[in-house]
DNA sequence: CGTGCAGTTGAGCAAATTCAACGCTTGTGG
DNA sequence: CCACAAGCGTTGAATTTGCTCAACTGCACG
């Protein structure tokens, strides 16, 4: 399996140092299968396991008591989430498709830390990057609806092998939960997009970056 | 100078870990005062320093392309800023009223956490902190404005030492640029929660809880 | 005593939500 | 194989929320 290199933007870790760790985690973690839709770990749960996604889709959420939910992150290919400093999960997480990972035990991950520092820094590296994620995930929801699509549909972009097509594994309700805002208004934004020529569908979960930089326009901020 | 308990939600660190923590970084730090609107640091400058706040209020922000302002997050007396794990600052930081700090250098605290343990995973669950308090802050901005409000003044009390009664350091401004509203929208909010009776304002930056229950029944989500 | 800044208030407006209907695809049972 | 129900996505019209623009107050400072 060869995992793809997710932490490009950080030039003070190399990719080497971040598949040393996919490979290292491969070796003290179980591999395991969800279906979609299934529960991978709750909130308010002890957070025993640390997860490396192999393949498919994650996100984490929470639900608000008015019914509405949240959503914290998309996990992809390469990634690696659920590494928690608290006791217990913050956000619950659940696959989006059909979805493998290696799941690694907590106490395994710290034996390993310690006796490997270049794992030990990778770690503290990714906690970093999942700050600074959640800091412009607040950015983002002070900007216009067209703005977070924009934004997400950009950042999938970067996220995804190609660059100029998206293959979108979640719902619109899970966009729009992710962005803060309505399913209605998100699916206005995308046929915007589209008649505007910025994007094209073939359905409504691929969706190619035909003009990238008239996309940029739509989203000038940061 | 004793410190506030600012960690008490946290049940695996003792506050006296954290007085530790401070009585530590009073020795191998400097003392440094800043007047209010001074520059403590700016965005991607380097970290070279993390700060103890001894007295005063200190907000990190960033600015947009459109030149809004997004405040990241509000420090008090007792908090630890410009702990970061990247090489530069992700936001700026400026003193909002007269401030003093313990200035540490980068290089002496990572010595210090190396010879001592509780130190380094006191650090640790700081970082952790955050990064909850950035999350909860991704959930404040998709409620309706009365409740960022609300939100914002509960939190606040919370760090209070009366608990009933907030002293704001900061102006209504910067209030907004927080939750990511309008100056005026925050206005007319503290207004109508005066006109309710929730709260009582002496001048505009002293705040009365007058009835906490009806003020947490505006932000009842979460 | 005027000037400037912080805060408040009002009226009209724009953006996103709400409510509602409808199309497309998928899967299931007759 | 077709009928039909269910879920996902899209679109339209009315409504609501917060924003924009503007005026005005109170206070601090020269």
């Amino acid at each position: 399996m060869l995992y793809r290199a997710t932490a490009k933007s950080i030039p003070c870790t190399q990719n080497t140092d971040r598949e040393a760790l996919h490979a290292a985690l491969k070796k003290i973690g179980v591999p395991v299968s969800f279906h979609p839709s299934a529960e991978i770990f709750g909130e308010n749960e002890p957070s025993q396991y640390v997860y490396d996604l192999v393949s498919g889709a994650v996100q984490t959420y929470k639900v608000l008591t008015d019914g509405r939910r949240q959503i914290g992150t998309f996990y992809l290919t390469g990634d690696i989430f659920g590494l928690e400093r608290s006791r217990s999960h913050t956000f619950s997480a659940e696959s989006i498709t059909d979805t493998k990972v290696i799941a690694i035990k907590r106490s395994s991950l710290a034996t390993l830390a310690i006796t490997n520092a270049k794992v030990a820094r990778e770690l503290w590296v990714l906690t970093g990057t999942e700050l600074q994620q959640v800091n412009n995930h607040v950015l983002a929801m002070v900007m216009t609806a067209q703005e977070r699509v924009v934004g997400f549909l950009l950042e999938m972009a970067r996220r995804s092998t190609t660059r100029t097509e998206v293959d979108l594994p979640m719902t619109r309700q899970d966009i729009a939960d992710y962005v803060g805002l309505r399913i209605e208004t998100v699916s206005r934004v995308f046929s915007h997009l589209e008649a505007v020529g910025a994007i094209a569908r073939s359905t409504p979960r691929h969706i190619v970056l035909r003009d990238a930089s008239k996309l940029r326009k739509f989203k000038s901020n940061l």
